[in-house]
DNA sequence: ATAATTTTGTGAAACATTTCACAAAGCGCG
DNA sequence: CGCGCTTTGTGAAATGTTTCACAAAATTAT
């Protein structure tokens, strides 16, 4: 498939919940205008994305709401459901667990792992803490296509290798270093101190 | 000054991690090279990142570290420190408060605030929640510069309401909407469910 | 049935970002 | 000092993304 960048994929997926949205109110048709406008964008830029994937719209009337939901699903790979792990028992860990729009999305949190011998053993939001010396056993018998780490710096590239090695996927990675993993892994890294900084760049230029 | 690409902010920012690391290492000078391996990019992007703020290296030589830390710093707008507060006192508030990373780096958490009476008054990593009524109150007496809006969706966007209409200068936003505000406050948005959507679209077109 | 209106899909243009490539500058060594 | 080596800073080229603008298709009104 043809490579699509990646502002274009988080679009997407806006646009998904938006038809959602839409879909429970129960609105049959929307226009490239009335997404754009929901999502903070222009309508030139919502066909132009969709057109990547195939025509979805009819002229003159717009796009179905419940096909164009199907189709986003389908391109976005929510057609199915993702078990996921998460590395680190600590508050971020905790917040991906707990927020309810993962589950509803079709990402199933099914283990967590920490190495702490405070937290290893205790129940947390229906699981219990795994020791991560069991990642690999526990990995080989119950496979996971999605690790979320969520640990210190110094521990995520050991960590990051042992989940490769492993056979994980995909990696979400909260800690703040950029991660080297070899290209059959998906990786998206999210750094809070740094969208923090970001901010802080344009409260001092302006 | 001249218009500066998100992307170019994130990564200097990046760069004076790196560079912070090499000072507590006793490192006194770097090379753009050095500095791109560390950070996964290329030389020349690092060079071209600098250039937009002027020249501090040496040819021949590199950057002195400790030089190049204090002028990213300036950039950055992290040579003060910035009042913080944060809205909804849930895991991704209470994660965002226990981060260490931010204190280190000048952004100190002043206030918590949530509309749960459950929650409201209980002690909260050293500070006590307070209701989301006296938002408004408190802001008057305390101002602070930065937001960060841990809520659930439907609440987000009447908060910044009243928050920019409070004099905050930026917000932060956890919830998976996308926020209007006035060209005069910065705005970040990070969505949790979005950068899972990333990984699930390239799980699934590989 | 025809005309007027709406809205898509998409090349082409405009704009933005990254990479290239090299002259200029500084260092170290003989 | 002069020569060779290293590394910066930066225009220019290449690549990537967004916006424009309009023909084509479908709907609605008359």
């Amino acid at each position: 498939m043809r490579k699509i960048a990646e502002s274009t994929v988080r679009r997407l997926s806006l646009y998904l919940r938006f038809l959602e949205e839409f879909e429970g109110q129960g609105i049959e048709t929307v226009s490239s205008e009335a997404l754009a406008t929901r999502g903070g964008t222009t309508s030139a830029q919502v066909r132009k994305d969709l057109s990547f994937f195939g025509s979805f719209g009819k002229r003159g009337l717009g796009y179905s709401v419940p096909e164009l939901v199907r189709k986003l699903r389908d391109i976005l790979g929510l057609g199915r459901s993702y078990r996921v792990a998460v590395l680190g028992a600590g508050k971020i860990g905790s917040a991906m667990v707990q927020y309810r729009g993962f589950s509803q999305r079709g990402f199933e949190i099914v283990a967590i792992f920490d190495n702490d011998p405070a937290k290893i053993g205790q129940p947390w939001d229906g699981l219990r803490v795994r020791d991560v010396q069991e990642l690999e056993a526990e990995l080989a018998q119950h496979p996971v296509d999605i690790a979320v780490l969520a640990v210190p710096a110094e521990a995520a590239q050991p960590l990051a290798d042992r989940l490769v090695a492993a056979g994980i996927k995909a990696i979400l990675n909260f800690a703040p270093v950029p991660l080297a993993v070899p290209d059959h892994v998906a990786l998206k890294t999210v750094n809070l101190a740094l969208e923090l900084e970001t901010l802080s760049y344009a409260l001092a230029n302006r």
